[in-house]
DNA sequence: ACAAACTTTCAATATTATTTGAAACTTCAG
DNA sequence: CTGAAGTTTCAAATAATATTGAAAGTTTGT
């Protein structure tokens, strides 16, 4: 395979790959392009090379580097605003599950606390049962915040060294 | 808050939460139902509480079938087929990391080797920083794969247990 | 074999999510 | 201050995805 047409199948795949977690395919693309990007590029390269518009573009831009994912950086003697995408894989990975565990898990836990709490017969098997399978999704989901907080504060060499040791 | 109001915000959040992971909202909320209704329910059941038509109840427990999340069962005396979710939220979420593992990230890791197989020149700047992107991708996901793979097939106690202490 | 009860399928339709593009806004050099 | 270069916004258009519902298929009891 040529180095082209392996580009143009890692952007692909990687889009494929976002819808399939709930990331959209454009923003997962433009992250992609970034990251097989050795140099910093403009709305306008990533806007030639996906084939979408400005505004997608720009505002795809802004989600990534919302983020963390991306960075805004200059080329000296130039007027336009570059970008390059953070390329080293453990980074990346701590940092997307660091945002989606703060988007998404920590208000899913808050929410099982609330519901947890209603008013009503404990006797009733529906309550009951209810209940328990609050308690149960809040249980689970604590441990794996406290899992994913020592993942993400650790050190990818202590992770691989010691922790992989473990997991045999 | 009462029961009925707990159980439709719990519906509805799963539903939502679903969403954001790739997974359409009528097939969590219909998982979400199960999960809080202590005895089999029926396709009418479904489609009742949910406000939904037939198909699209047949097509999403189906898929919920498919992903080991969701069992037939019957009623003795019922002609008709009647539904339960596994309760035990840790056998979920091994069943769920089991099936997108197989799913998504195993095909993901084998396209990785496929594509930091390029021909061309290692002097090259882009290919080089190409094929060091894939590895890094293929380096991660296999580690990630690995540790998967001993968390499913670990029990819950001794992951709590034995692990969590490791996790701080 | 018949028909009622129930389940499945899928083309048409509706909904939701994404994308466009042109106008408004900002920045900067002269 | 002016206008060219660049960036952002967002209502409208489009595309992707999910849902409906009626017809076809299946199973079961008599």
């Amino acid at each position: 395979m040529k180095l082209t047409e392996a580009k143009q199948k890692f952007i692909d795949s990687w889009g494929a790959f976002g819808t399939h977690w709930g990331i959209n395919r454009t923003m997962a693309q433009i992250h992609a392009l970034l990251l097989v990007s050795p140099d910093p590029i403009s709305q306008d390269d990533v806007m030639e090379q996906l084939s979408v518009s400005r505004g997608n573009v720009n505002m795809n831009i802004r989600e990534l580097i919302d983020w963390g994912l991306v960075e805004r950086t200059s080329i000296p003697g130039e007027r336009k605003e570059f970008f390059v995408a953070e390329k080293d894989i453990w980074k990346v990975a701590t940092t997307i599950i660091k945002e989606r565990k703060r988007r998404e898990l920590d208000p899913m836990l808050k929410l099982m606390d609330q519901l947890s709490a209603i008013e009503g017969d404990k006797k009733d098997k529906e309550a009951k049962q209810f209940i328990e399978t609050m308690q149960g999704i809040k249980r689970f989901g604590n441990q794996a915040d406290k899992m994913l907080d020592v993942l993400v504060k650790a050190d990818e060499h202590w992770f691989v060294g010691s922790l992989m040791k473990f997991f045999k």
